[in-house]
DNA sequence: CACTTTACGATGCGAGTGCATTGTAATCGC
DNA sequence: GCGATTACAATGCACTCGCATCGTAAAGTG
């Protein structure tokens, strides 16, 4: 077995440039010569790595999946159901640059995922678990007397989610600041929780 | 001045055309080409009447806009604030086949926006222009003692605007079936007002 | 030193794109 | 009737796309 090179590593590199011209330009904007080019190597090699666009495409999204879940888990250690929620929450809104970056990328890629199905299975599969995670955070919280024990944990954790992904597009539009955002988010987590940690 | 056509008309049918690929195939779908074979007529007389593509893109979304801007405005009828932003929530949802389709096409051209300034000036818009609304339904219903005093009537706007939109998603996807999803809505509403009208 | 497998780089192909150009009816004012 | 203007239809052009093909260099095993 010669020449060895780390596969994984390659196709990281490749599926980070791929994320950048996307955040900038759009998913539209990501072909072969884009790609090889902003990744700073020849066509012939992405090829290589990639069997096929939607591959890399593909592949880039579970990256970016990865990459956001990470920064969630790492908030894990947060002192009480209600920091947790707040603290995964603003991780996934366009508050700084990068999740700016994110949060467009994410767009393109739910806009394509309507008319490309191993992508929508992708971003399906992913909510019910977030979404039950929340839940789980809210039933969690009930246990402790920090929410109500007569709300439906289930239609609240819908809820949370929508209004966080609704957030995003103003967010991203520049409609809302961050400031505001937060505060949004804030005031929401004082209905449901009767404390305030 | 010869040959007089309904120019208008003539738009009309062609952005529908736009529309209704947009929403089968994609914003990435629509070519000259193909808008003039879904509208069965040439290509020629797309370009006649309109100079780029883009100003045709341009003209379809502000077609869509009027569309869903029509049928909102057609429940302004309703008894009470509550009962009318319900109607008027519900009706950007994709709870059937129409506003199904109007979600995919909506979802299209939002995540165009990110890239295209011009199509971000309109949607950017209508933002302020919907919650403002909201907030004013909200306001009256406070008058009207429909809903608690102290509630702020901006941010429970922007977060019934964002739920909304946050909503459209899940539902496309499946995720959330239609009755659940004006399960979740009512939920919501339940909590916002203090009577049930 | 072969021999094989991996890792590319270079090139080309067919299809599709937006748009410009050109030609030709049709219909009005005069 | 005549010129002018509108309303198309047809065609071509320069470009980009994803992908296949081909050649070759490197690095491991025997």
């Amino acid at each position: 077995m010669p020449k060895i090179v780390d596969h994984e590593a390659r196709r990281r590199h490749i599926a980070d440039a791929l994320l950048r011209i996307a955040s900038r330009d759009g998913l539209d904007a990501v072909s072969l010569r884009e790609v090889a080019a902003e990744a700073d190597v020849s066509m012939g090699m992405v090829q290589h790595y990639f069997d096929t666009k939607d591959q890399m495409l593909m592949f880039a999204l579970t990256q970016l999946n990865a990459r956001i879940g990470e920064r969630v888990a790492a908030a894990m250690d947060a002192p009480s159901p209600r920091a947790f929620l707040r603290a995964a929450i603003l991780e996934l809104l366009p508050l700084d640059d990068e999740r700016r970056s994110e949060s467009r990328i994410g767009l393109a890629y739910l806009a394509r995922s309507v008319v490309a199905d191993d992508l929508a299975g992708l971003l399906r599969a992913a909510l019910p678990y977030v979404i039950g995670f929340y839940a789980e955070q809210i039933r969690a919280a009930q246990a402790l007397g920090e929410v109500h024990a007569d709300l439906d944990p289930r239609i609240e954790a819908v809820i949370l989610y929508t209004m966080a992904q609704g957030l995003v597009n103003p967010a991203l539009i520049g409609h809302l600041p961050p400031e505001e955002v937060v505060a949004t988010v804030d005031y929401h987590l004082d209905r449901l929780f009767l404390t305030s940690g």
